[in-house]
DNA sequence: CTATATTAGTTTCTCTTGCAACCAACGTCA
DNA sequence: TGACGTTGGTTGCAAGAGAAACTAATATAG
């Protein structure tokens, strides 16, 4: 609070901001250099994007899911979830079985060839995590981990501040 | 940390893979989150998007430079700079000046207006960021640094790696 | 039971993005 | 000097993404 104000009567307040030390900038860079790097490990083999990966990765993982419970899971937008599930549903990676008590709703899970692709690609991704995680040193990965936990949930915090401030009008 | 390896011989690999742990997943829904945040910040106010603000803080820092160095600086795709530049000149917020030497580029830099927003946005800016930050605890943050750039790094890297593995044949 | 609001999911429309092709200016090698 | 490859930057095009409108089904109010 005080160093803002310091800030704003001294010294060239500008000469400050320098996008290379810019928080959200190397937070966007750094992620999306990462998301590219794995991507093509699957992108290329399997001929599916992110938001594919990221339905894939739920099912597995949980077994069988409603499409609003996969976006919530993968914070993507329902008409994302909704092309992805489309794709994987017309190369048969998933299927979709209706819900009897809730006929808006359907569960979606792996079919057998779902479950190859997903058993062979988990191990890569982790993997991948794995050579990743191995370029930061060991002392600072807890750091890490607990630093972009706060972060997102700061972030989540503040975008619903500031559009509360706005979006009322 | 040995949890690893015990994975690795163990149990069903596939149970390991969990998304809300896996790190590019989590630096992506991170970033995004600090993206979409900041930008409420300035899209609205200003009418700009994250290229446009990109292309205005380096200008803001840098004074002048080419669309090329722009790129390069942002870590943006040439036709990403050029639309943005398009924008903010038909907005009268940067001017373009031919390069006598070099007719091929031309040196963009901030007119008054654009310095006006500008000024009044790099303290917004950096107050966000600080906002960000203190919701890291204090000892976390250098390791938070750290750890950002060597992923960064090593993303790239692996990135290319695999794309060399793959795009030889 | 009917009217209304809500929710899950899809589709349409529009804007953004990235790739590839392109243009104009420069460098080079003969 | 002039052909050829390269570079800075723009544009055409197709795929990707979100907002809003829409459909079908469920929940709620009267």
């Amino acid at each position: 609070m005080t160093e803002e104000s310091a800030q704003r009567e001294a010294s060239p307040p500008e000469a400050a901001l320098k996008l290379e030390h810019f928080l959200p900038y190397r937070l966007n860079v750094c992620a999306s250099l990462v998301s590219q790097a794995l991507s093509r490990v699957y992108a290329d083999r399997y001929k599916i994007g992110v938001p594919e990966w990221r339905v894939l990765v739920t099912l597995g993982e949980f077994g069988a899911m409603t499409a609003k419970a996969i976006g919530k899971h993968t914070h993507m937008h329902k008409t994302k979830v909704s092309r992805a599930v489309a794709l994987l549903e017309r190369r048969k990676l998933i299927v979709r079985r209706a819900n009897r008590a809730d006929l808006r709703e359907a569960f979606l899970s792996l079919t057998p060839a779902g479950n190859d692709i997903y058993s062979e690609l988990a191990p890569i991704a982790l993997d991948f995590a794995e050579r990743l995680m191995g370029s930061v040193d060991a002392a600072d990965r807890p750091a890490l981990d607990r630093a972009l936990t706060k972060l997102t949930e700061r972030s989540a915090q503040l975008a619903a501040e500031v559009a509360k401030g706005r979006g009322g009008g």
